[in-house]
DNA sequence: GTCTATAGGCCGATAGAC
DNA sequence: GTCTATCGGCCTATAGAC
């Protein structure tokens, strides 16, 4: 073990290009498919230094999905102060680039104790996140909490997703169309007030 | 390659003993651990045996994965003919042990061609009884449909069953209880109507 | 159907020169 | 920080004896 593992101050493009190709080979070929060799060579480099900027394979894991957690995070405060968080919410947990590789790190976690600890502390903070704009977005619409509480419908919305994403991954979409037009009526029935002269807040046509 | 592979009419107990150990193998430490030499070691057997029975290992997983796709497929079945269809169905889908390992397939079949295909299917047919279940489930409640389409409610529930799973076993838990209890809620307010003297309808309580 | 033996390959990780 | 060289290990899969 040498002396890196700095955490991230050393923001070297070697480092970033590790970290890319990384990323790339679990969202094409799923975690499993990564080693130091291929991750090298799909950066340019010698597998070597894979080791020497992040020590072990874990670490590499650990440090890549410190990096995909915090973009993912970013995304959910960006969706909060849209016009119509309820709708950026959705749209960002549907959307299945993002989802891809937070699956992947999901399946990988389940059997690595560290990565494990985490993936719990990111999705905690996401659900947090998610409850507080959904708080305000509820409250937004004219719905009172005791209908669903804001955690609750959190949930309810990342399963639904969930479900959406990883089965269309599989090649199951049965239901999926008239799931998403039922959730489609749902948001439209509590349209949000317009605040300003912006129109960001009308559906997009969906085929049944 | 060997004259065997034949489908599942050489029921020998070393067959067995290979699928159940690949099964715990991939149930204990992912699919990313099952290896010829690790699932021979945990049946007690030479690691050829695997490859004779089997032929390559995304045939062995083809096979469990079978094997494991019709046993849930029948608790499926064995649901749906129950006093409760629903809550019979909802408990099928949140019970964790019955869930880890289609998700271990799900991760795999992401990037496994052949294993995608027979995920898919399997999938579909799940959808498809569920659907049913669910027809028959509302009716005897007296929903209609356009209130929730029975494949739509079943895209929900195992959205929502997928994500208490799979963030139980990475261990985040908030807004959990309250989403049981928001389910129960809904179940209990639409209790079927007693058919006979049994009394499997009533629910179980849930702590907040 | 199970055994021994083995080919051929990819893997993580480290040592030490520059 | 990057290079060459390398150790020791586990992997899939097959050949051929019994």
């Amino acid at each position: 073990m040498a002396a890196e593992r700095n955490g991230g101050n050393d923001n070297s493009k070697t480092r970033d290009a590790i970290l890319d190709a990384t990323e790339s080979i679990m969202r094409e070929q799923g975690y499993a498919a990564v080693s130091s060799r291929r991750v090298a060579e799909q950066a340019g480099l010698k597998s070597q230094l894979v080791h020497y900027h992040f020590g072990t394979m874990d670490d590499l894991f650990l440090a890549l999905f410190q990096r995909a957690g915090a973009a993912y995070f970013e995304r959910h405060v960006q969706a909060m102060t849209s016009d119509d968080p309820l709708r950026a919410l959705w749209e960002l947990i549907t959307d299945r680039t993002g989802m891809e590789l937070i699956f992947e790190f999901m399946a990988l976690s389940n059997h690595r104790k560290p990565i494990r600890a985490e993936m719990a502390r990111s999705n905690q903070r996401t659900r947090t996140l998610q409850a507080a704009l959904l708080t305000k977005a509820l409250e937004q619409r004219g719905i009172t909490p005791d209908v669903c509480p804001a955690n609750v419908l959190s949930v309810l919305m990342s399963g639904v997703a969930l479900a959406l994403v990883s089965e269309n991954a599989i090649g199951n979409s049965i239901g999926h169309a008239d799931t998403l037009s039922f959730v489609e009526r749902l948001m439209q029935k509590t349209t949000p007030p317009r605040v300003a002269g912006k129109t960001g807040a009308r559906g997009r046509p969906r085929k049944r």
